[in-house]
RNA sequence: GCCCGCGUGGUGGAAUGGUAGACACAGGAGACUUAAAAUCUCCAGGCAGCAAUGCCGUGCCGGUUCGAGUCCGGCCGCGGGUACCA
């Protein structure tokens, strides 16, 4: 007997493939578009379990389409710009571009045996200046039509590494090379006008029904729409307003004091007229740039000592206080405060000794706020106090209504939508990433570079052995001549954002050779992505911009229209986890070990290691599993079996050695089992060929829905049941042939290899992969008994088995007469019977 | 802190509001074998019981329902995101 060999197999079909070139994809009217993409890796050198099952996923549903009789794009290419690049030139000398592009190379090595349906003629960096080119004339375009604009914001500066940091290299407010405490600096910075588009983003995820909906919910609540109102309070000196912002105007008669940002005008202007308060700025400064650190750090404030008048209650006066949590970017950087309704307010109110008094009661309850704000639900009845429009018991969303009408029609204060997203900041302050295409001159200010003279080509001529961006210290490439009026002038040495670079590259695979970013007919053909496969970690940030720059691309008359929404359909994957083994050295510090060193809990010197649980693979951690070592030793159908067989593919799959082994074990008896068939005496007669028949339509019927729905980890359970009553038959020749072939078809997506050597083996014609899917035929999936189970009070007491057209008083009766239910009724006589046809009967005493 | 998600046997997990634990791993028993490996067959949530069977059981507390792992409210734990990681 033969023996399933993957290496050689798997080498075979793969070259099968590429002579054939059926994965290249071709524009053609007689069928169908599909363009199925999963997100494109970042090269850092290794593939890893998580893109094995990414794409894996992914070449799943790419393969079935291609069976179903789509076209089908199925491309690939790598997010190649970004800080890990320029990390290893600093650590280990070397350039970041023959780094990135060595590591392309590596990973397109490793990924390649995998066996992948991708039209690899398609695939490109994101650092090729042929890419990033057309990104710069994205760019130029998006300024002429206004949707890019220039404004100050902050960083993290690091004053010893005299460098610009990234969130992730700030810890503890330090950066995480100097150890330096980080300083917040302001630099004229440029920004996609992504919140003009706030209200459309909001509104178009109600039709991205293909869409998770914790993705759309979480996008939702990102960009925070919100209806408010914007009072100006007139400053007690004479000195103008200050406008701010509130959600809860409601409230204002329990408003006691105004909190503006450090960054407010108003503290600029006050910065260096008092010690204390400049001293306090200078603090807020040093706080990390992130939300989590701004919302999790204390609740400071100091008094201006300036005053603004109350806007209602004539002779009330509120003191301006500088708040560490108020922000300049959202709404106007100025808020009222009131303490009895809201439970920051109230914290600050107290540390403060600032006054609380209710705006409202609860009706009934006339208790003043100690020390938890009154916050009830916006569509719960309170009791107005006082209320300047007249009203009283009213809902608060009523009593917000009311006071921006009120205002509105006195002239105080306008209504205003607003949202929490803000401005998408694309200036980076780094070496490996796209230049900003544009040019300072003196005399002309910021210039547009010429269209003509694109890609501007980062230098190669460059050393990382000072921090900073070595652009800025480039002897010749910063100096140009102005492309206005000729002059000598400075290049913008920022880059862009990798963000940029992944908001477009799914639109750049209809066609990857255009001399424009896209040819807008390959577009306007595979636009839409039909699915699009990738992490949950990119819910907001990448998808929310890659919305925005379909949008500012068809805008731009870079897409055509219709391809608003670039992903029609979005499948968020889980992680691939491992246990993590640990030992201590002689301080108690942690010490890893990788899986392969580790047998039974013991290192090979027989030492035991401590097992943490499972977490997401990390080469810190060394919970890795290469999958190049499985690949050798199992083959890629086994590698791509298992990542789809254990968990739901939306949740993290945990990688063990033991469910690696036991797939490779099951695809041999699959192998084996096509041998056994093919050595069969063909003339004999069989016995159950209709039953053999029957359970191979179930299990075409039931993996098909599994593959459309995403339930991969189902339809392996119900082949692996089908495996085994084919094991078991004694059907004919004939039957156990077109069985096994059908088992190969319905694997061939996620084992397609292993598929394609059974379909030869049997005699198939041409390639599985390029065969028609199977139809279930419905005859053969109806039965004609079913089998019920019986409730009494809910709970499970006995079952039976009925003709399935059995009319329901027929059910009834049956089921009162089954010994087991007699015998738990006891006697006592049925209230109701509810009978579910074909699902369960319940009665009810 | 805030937003989102998840929590089911020894383990990964299955289950359109309708028999909780499919399928698989690890485990146990047996067959084959001189033996082992491989392969095959069977058993298997917990407690009690020879068994029939009974009781308990989907993180915790409460609710809706004839019926809740599933829906609702409140907690606890873990994970993702938090705008310069990708």
């Amino acid at each position: 007997m033969a023996r399933y060999t993957p290496a050689e197999i798997e080498a075979r079909w793969q070259e099968a493939w590429s002579r054939d070139e059926i994965f290249k994809a071709v524009r053609t009217a007689d069928k169908p578009k599909y363009y199925v993409l999963e997100m494109f890796p970042y090269p850092s050198g290794r593939i890893h379990m998580g893109h094995v099952r990414n794409y894996t996923m992914g070449d799943v549903i790419a393969r079935y389409k291609l069976a179903t009789g789509h076209n089908v794009l199925h491309p690939m290419g790598w997010d190649a710009f970004g800080m890990p690049a320029e990390n290893a030139a600093m650590a280990i000398g070397g350039h970041p571009k023959d780094w990135t592009y060595g590591n392309i190379k590596d990973m397109r090595d490793q990924m390649k045996p995998l066996g992948l349906s991708i039209d690899w003629s398609r695939e490109f960096a994101t650092c090729d200046p042929e890419y990033y080119g057309q990104q710069q004339a994205l760019f130029l375009d998006f300024l002429e039509a206004g949707l890019v604009y220039r404004k100050n914001a902050q960083v993290n500066w690091d004053p010893v590494d005299m460098t610009v940091l990234a969130n992730e290299q700030v810890i503890d407010g330090k950066g995480w090379r100097s150890g330096a405490e980080v300083e917040r600096r302001e630099l004229t910075q440029w920004f996609f006008k992504i919140s003009d588009m706030a209200g459309e983003l909001k509104d178009a995820l109600d039709g991205l029904e293909n869409w998770p909906a914790k993705v759309r919910l979480m996008q939702e609540n990102w960009i925070g729409e919100s209806r408010g109102i914007e009072i100006p309070f007139q400053r007690t000196d004479g000195d103008g307003t200050i406008l701010c912002y509130s959600t809860r105007p409601d409230t204002m008669r329990g408003a006691s004091f105004i909190a503006v940002s450090p960054d407010h005008p108003v503290s600029k202007a006050l910065e260096g007229s008092n010690p204390e308060l400049t001293a306090f700025i200078e603090d807020c400064r040093k706080m990390d740039t992130t939300e989590a650190a701004m919302e999790k750090a204390e609740k400071k404030g100091i008094d201006t000592g300036l005053r603004v008048k109350h806007p209602v209650y004539e002779g009330v006066e509120l003191p301006v206080w500088i708040g560490n949590f108020v922000l300049m970017d959202y709404g106007t950087g100025a808020v009222f405060g009131c303490p009895a309704h809201d439970q920051r307010d109230l914290d600050f109110a107290r540390k403060y000794d600032l006054p609380v008094r209710n705006a409202f009661y609860m009706p009934g309850d006339e208790t003043e706020v100690g020390t938890e704000a009154l916050v009830p639900a916006k569509t719960e009845k309170v009791v107005y106090i006082d209320h300047f429009t007249g009203i009283t018991e009213a809902t608060s969303q009523q009593g917000i209504d009311a006071t921006i009408d009120y205002f509105e029609a006195n002239n105080r204060g306008t209504g205003q939508t607003k949202y929490r997203l803000r401005d998408w900041g694309l200036s980076r302050q780094r070496y490996w990433g796209c230049p900003i295409p544009v040019v300072h001159c003196d005399a002309c200010g910021v210039v547009p570079e010429k269209k003509e003279n694109l890609p501007i080509e980062l230098p190669y001529d460059v050393s990382f052995d000072v921090p900073g961006n070595p652009l800025d210290r480039h002897p010749t490439w910063r100096d140009v001549a102005c492309p206005a009026c000729g002059k000598p002038a400075k290049r913008e040495t920022d880059t862009m954002d990798t963000f940029v670079d992944s908001s477009w590259y799914f639109a750049r695979f209809t066609a990857p050779d255009a001399k424009t970013p896209t040819d807008i007919e390959d577009a306007a053909y595979w636009m839409n992505v039909d699915q699009y496969i990738g992490g949950i970690e990119h819910a907001i940030l990448h998808l929310l911009y890659s919305r925005y720059f379909a949008r500012a691309m068809r805008i731009t008359g870079h897409l055509p229209q219709g391809t608003e929404e670039p992903f029609d359909a979005l499948f968020t994957q889980g992680m691939v986890t491992h246990e993590i083994y640990q030992t201590r050295d002689e301080k108690g510090r942690a010490v890893y070990h990788l899986p392969e060193d580790v047998t039974d809990g013991k290192l090979a010197d027989g030492t035991e290691v401590e097992i943490i649980p499972s977490a997401k693979m990390s080469k810190s951690k060394k919970n890795v599993v290469d999958p190049v070592n499985i690949i050798s030793a199992y083959g890629a159908d086994t590698a791509r079996w298992f990542v789809l067989s254990d968990s739901p593919p939306e949740r993290d799959v945990e990688w063990t050695a033991a469910g690696a082994e036991a797939a490779f074990k099951h695809l041999t008896r699959v192998w084996n089992l096509c041998d056994r068939i093919g050595a069969m005496d063909k003339t004999a007669k069989g016995e159950g060929d209709q039953d053999l028949l029957r359970a191979m339509h179930g299990c075409i019927h039931d993996v098909t829905i599994g593959i459309e729905s995403f339930g991969f980890n189902a339809a392996i359970a119900k082949l692996y049941a089908f495996t085994a009553t084919l094991q078991k038959s004694k059907a004919s020749h004939a039957a156990q042939r077109e069985a096994v072939m059908t088992l190969a078809q319905l694997m061939s997506p996620m084992t397609p290899h292993l598929a394609e050597d059974i379909w030869a083996h049997q005699g198939g014609d041409g390639l599985i992969a390029t065969a028609p899917w199977p139809k279930a035929d419905e005859a053969m999936l109806v039965s004609d008994t079913v089998t019920l189970p019986i409730q009494v009070n809910g709970k499970r007491r006995a079952e039976i088995t009925v003709p399935a057209d059995m009319p329901k008083e027929e059910v009834e009766k049956a089921a009162l007469a089954d010994q087991a239910v007699i015998r738990t009724l006891d006697g006592a006589s049925p209230k109701k019977i509810i009978v579910v046809p074909g699902r369960i009967v319940n009665v009810v005493v």
